[in-house]
DNA sequence: TATGAATGAGCTTTCATTCAT
DNA sequence: GATGAATGAAAGCTCATTCAT
């Protein structure tokens, strides 16, 4: 978990980080995902760090503003990437099926996931304590993600790939599949023994048959 | 969420609760739910009961006791239907098609969520947190839900239902999306306009279609 | 300073006072006075009372509300018996001449402030800081002592006591000389060898005199 | 009250203040006159001056530095005018009667507390707090100006103007009459709608006839 | 059984001050 | 001379827990 959080630069970036300040946003990262936000004391991170106490608020207004410091960017970039390049490849037949889409876009996401495991776990985490967090939420996943996932869809179903359903029971179903893998792999059961490769083909594979109904041959 | 959390009788049957007990654990459950446990003070709790703060710890040595009081009897009424009655019927014929068992399992379990929500919202946030809690889950679901759905996968599979895939796939998937839907249902947008019948038997069709592969014309 | 502030039961009365409270309001009038209230820390109030720091804000929310427990039954005390009783007398002749209200006025609140000598200080040291003291000093004093002054004034000016100059300038000069009398001899030079009763003789006499105007042989 | 402290320069002659200087002065006169020293912390008076927090103890090694660097020269001021000119006028039969002087010295220090409000209310606060500041204070106003108004008082008393009371009772009637018309009318109602003029004439004479005694048709 | 006063450790935050740049 | 990042002590306050009543 520790080697994968050295992205913090790049999570950050425009902002030019003093030593300290990373050796902070470092260290409240390891401990709200180990034991949560309220759980975790300042002096705690501050002794991790190896700042003194009053370093962390000279930087960080109050210890929320340091959680969201943390989690905001995690956010932008989660969403930027998909909406912006992959979408429009997609829309310029850069993916002809559904089929191809999903599999850029579970490794693609599964990335990003690896990547940044401890923030992502501490979003999910806690996303229903802070209202703030809720909103951005919305305002990044709720309103891009979604909407353009529905056009997505919409484009799919016309070309006969997807069955005749709501789009957002489509959106449902393919990211709690695509979660569910994630969560049970990195997060539930990271330590266990996995086939990726096959996982990943069985999950995509479930995902295609489960859209396109019952009269279908091959995709 | 309130009308719904006055199964405490029910839930924690056995002890004889006081008049005062029972309405501190509505308020913990109440508070617990809302603000995580970490968040929540004993004294928060005290006085939404109407108690002295010394009265909780009368009952629950520490505060995380009180937490393993409200969270334990969840997991085990959470497991103990599904195994005992509901798979004895499966093996029984009592379902012939797994799409049976899958609706029968996905009524009854989003009853029992809907009964407990707050008290498994808690079990979920707080399960990261609490070694004591993983275990818990572990002994109960891990090894007894999984363990039967495992060896009903394959009874399914030999019967032609299920593709032929690992077992701890199927169960993954199935899962993913069952629990997909009921979180998106009753915790992420529980306030939206839900067409029940319709969204669960689509969230079965898709898992059917998922699991059958690609060379079937109809269950 | 210490052995006047015994009255604390007097002054607190309709509260049951725990022991503990009793110590608490005793050790912070004593820093309060000395060094004022911010510049005293409830740790060090908790060490001279002898109790945990916590204790202090069981009794009293904030370190704010520790001041106002103080001050204001001081104010109210101050202000009741001046008002109630002696205004009576004067209103039912029971003082003929000015001199004797004056005397009667300068005497009586001499030993309340005797009595309170610490409370008052910080009550007058703190006032400029704290919007709710200024309001409960107008309340009282503004208020009710000042508009039953007033109508004293005008009594005695019918009289011919006083001379014939605005009411509220008459006001502002008697509590000037008394005030400045009692500041000087308890405040700002309480080591010094008065001769309280001339000095007291002295200031009604200056009174007397600056308020009957030129044109008196004797009062 | 702003308005008036751009004394500064004046107040501060001899040094040559730099601007940052200036700036740190005025915001800190303005926030310890209005929250008091020990309620304002170095931060804020950095903020308001918009300087760095270090610049503050380039200039003044310690907070209390600051508070002597503001406090001192006004001391200083005050007393030096009254001293040197005013009383040689009185000796020199500059001014013939008492009330004659009354009035120059009133006019005067009224001037001088306009000119400087929020420095002498800083001064009026923390006295009490700070014995450096008792110390300075004995020094200016106790040994030097009470010990010239006494021979003063004397003066007239032996040409029959004053009655013949201990001349240091004189001094504080006097002193507490001026004194409480000032900060009634500067510092406690400043808002209010005041006859200056009249006021003025009115505190005055009361003084007059309050030191002239009973036997005196005329001043 | 229930209370609530009392605790002391620990919390987040602020403070005056230092010092390398 | 001026900066502002860094400090560590101490601030006000909250906490889970204990115990005499």
């Amino acid at each position: 978990m520790t080697d994968h959080d050295l992205e913090i630069d790049e999570l950050m970036d425009g902002d030019e980080l003093t030593d300290k300040q990373k050796k902070i946003i470092v260290s409240a990262i390891e401990s709200f995902a180990e034991k949560g936000f309220s759980a975790t004391s300042t002096s705690e991170i501050a002794k991790k760090a190896g700042v003194a106490e009053g370093t962390i608020f000279r930087h960080y207004k109050t210890k929320k503003d340091l959680l969201l410091a943390i989690v905001a960017p995690v956010m932008a970039k989660f969403v930027a990437p998909f909406i912006i390049k992959d979408l429009q490849k997609v829309l310029h037949q850069d993916y002809e099926h559904f089929e191809d889409f999903l599999t850029a876009m579970l490794l693609n996401r599964r990335d990003f996931l690896v990547k940044n495991l401890s923030t992502v776990k501490i979003l999910v985490q806690e996303i229903p304590f802070h209202p703030e967090l809720k909103e951005l939420f919305k305002e990044h996943i709720a309103l891009k993600v979604y909407a353009q996932f529905i056009k997505l869809v919409e484009h799919y179903q016309a070309k006969g790939q997807i069955m005749d359903i709501p789009a957002y029971s489509v959106f449902r179903m393919t990211f709690s599949t695509i979660f569910g893998y994630l969560i049970a792999r990195y997060m539930i059961l990271p330590e266990a023994d996995w086939d990726d490769e096959a996982e990943t083909e069985r999950t995509i594979q479930f995902i295609m048959h489960g859209l396109a109904g019952p009269n279908h041959s091959k995709k």
